[in-house]
DNA sequence: GTCATCATGTAAGCCGTTACATGATTGC
DNA sequence: GCAATCATGTAACGGCTTACATGATGAC
C-alpha cells in the first residue's frame, strides 16, 4: 500500500523522500501518517527492485515532459536548484522507472486487496490511471463494503447515550460516504455514455490509458 | 487499545470471546474488525495478569446486580444455560476482576495515547466511566486533532478531479466531525452547569464516578 | 450422520511505529 | 557560530492479520 502511494506520486515527477511524505499527509486521504521509519526503507526496497532510481544532479532532459503535471516538474526543478555541489549527501531524488510504472499499474488494478478507507482513497486518487470499467468496479466494491458495515451496526439497544452517539454518528458518516459514492458512480456512468454514444459496451476491460479522464462532474 | 475495549465490555457483565468480538463489530466505532488471532491471545494475556477471570459454571450469585446493564446479565445467563455439563471445553466465559476494573480506569484516563478515530470512538463509548472534566478534555483533545488535520490538507492545486474529490470529501467529513464534537462539548458544558448551578468550579479534577451519567442530551 | 455455525486456539509474518543517530541548509 | 528545520537513515519492537488446526452444538 505504501509502495502504491510512492509509485503513484513519483508518476507525476521525481521527488525526494521528505517531499513524498509531505504530499502523503497533504493530498492523500489524509490520516496517511507515514513515518520516516517506514518510508525510507520502502524507498530503499523499491530502489533495490529497480522500480525507482536515484536522479543524479547532472541528469536533465531525460524525462520527456509529455505527461503534463506541472507540480511534479516544478518540484524537480526546485530540488535540482537546491543541490549545488552534492557532496554525496543531502537530498536523494527518486524517479520512477518503466518497471516501476508497470508495478504501479499492477498494484492499482489488484482487486484482491482489502479496501479499507485509506486504501480506497489512495486508489481513487489515482483513478485517472484506471480504465472506465476498473473505476466503476472500484467504486462499487467500496460501496458494497460500506453497505455491509451499515448492516453490521444493528440496533443500539442496551447502549448508554455516549455509546449510542458514537454508533449513530458512525452510521451517518457511512451513509454519507455511500451517497458520495453514488454520485461518483453516476458521474462515471454519464461520462462513459458520453464517450461511447451509440455503441454496445462489450469487452473493453481495463485499458490502462484510454480516455483523457478529467470528468469535471466528480463533485 | 484492545485491552481497553475488552475490559470495557466486560464491565457490563461476563462474556465469552466470540460474543466480545460480535459486540466490537456491532457497537464500537465499527471498523473495529478485531480478528480471533488477536482477541484470544489478548484474553489469555488479561487472564494471566488477573485482570479477568474465567467464570465457572456453578458460579452464580457472586456478582451483585447493582451496576445494572441488562444486556450483559442476559448474555451471562444465556451462556450459562448453554453449558450443560461443561466437559472442560466449549465456551469460556470471562468476568472482569477488581484489578481489571482499576486497569480499565487507568487506560481510559490515559491522556498520552495517540487518539486516532477508533481510539476516540472507543473511549467516548465508555465516557460514562469518566468524570465531567475528563470527558471535556477528551472531546477537546480530539477536536484539536481534527482541526490540525484540516490544516494539513492545504490547497488542492495540481490535483486532478479524482484526487481532488478525495481530498474534498475527506475535508467535509472532518468538518462534520468537528461540528459533532462541538455539539457534544456544548451538551457536556450545559450538563455541568446544571449539575453545579451557582458554584465556582474549582479543583474537581477527574472524579471517577461522580454524577450518575446518562445526560440525555448527547445527541 | 453430516453440515453449518459457534467457539477456541496457535504460528508465521507483514506493516508500520517509536526512538535513536546523524548530516546539511538556512536565517539570525 | 548557533538554532531551527530539512533530510536521511537504522534498530527494536508491537499489534494485528492470515492461515491453519480443532472441538462442540444444533438443525435437518
Amino acid at each position: 500500500m505504501l509502495d502504491l502511494a510512492i509509485l503513484g506520486l513519483l508518476g507525476d515527477g521525481p521527488l525526494h523522500g521528505y517531499e513524498i511524505r509531505r504530499r502523503l499527509r497533504a493530498q492523500m486521504g489524509l490520516a496517511a501518517n507515514v513515518s520516516f521509519g517506514s518510508l525510507y526503507p520502502a524507498l530503499a526496497r523499491l530502489e533495490a527492485a529497480a522500480d525507482v532510481e536515484v536522479v543524479e544532479p547532472d541528469d536533465e532532459a531525460a524525462p520527456p515532459p509529455a505527461t503534463g503535471s506541472l507540480s511534479g516538474e516544478r518540484a524537480a526543478m526546485r530540488s535540482r536548484r537546491l543541490v549545488p555541489g552534492r557532496g554525496r549527501r543531502s537530498k536523494k531524488v527518486y524517479r520512477i522507472t518503466d518497471k516501476g510504472a508497470a508495478h504501479f499499474a499492477a498494484l492499482l488494478n489488484t482487486t484482491s486487496n482489502g479496501d479499507d478507507q485509506r486504501s480506497f482513497g489512495l486508489r481513487w486518487s489515482f483513478a485517472r490511471h484506471l480504465g472506465p470499467d476498473a473505476r466503476l468496479a472500484l467504486l462499487e466494491r467500496r460501496r458494497a463494503q460500506l453497505v455491509q458495515q451499515l448492516g453490521d451496526a444493528e440496533g443500539t439497544d442496551g447502549l448508554d447515550d455516549y455509546a449510542r452517539s458514537v454508533v449513530e454518528h458512525a452510521v451517518e458518516g457511512i451513509s454519507r460516504d455511500i451517497a458520495w459514492l453514488d454520485d461518483l458512480i453516476a458521474a462515471e456512468r454519464a461520462q462513459d455514455r458520453r464517450a461511447t454514444p451509440l455503441e454496445e459496451a462489450h469487452g473493453t476491460a481495463v485499458p490502462s490509458e484510454s480516455s483523457p479522464a478529467q470528468p469535471g462532474a466528480a463533485r
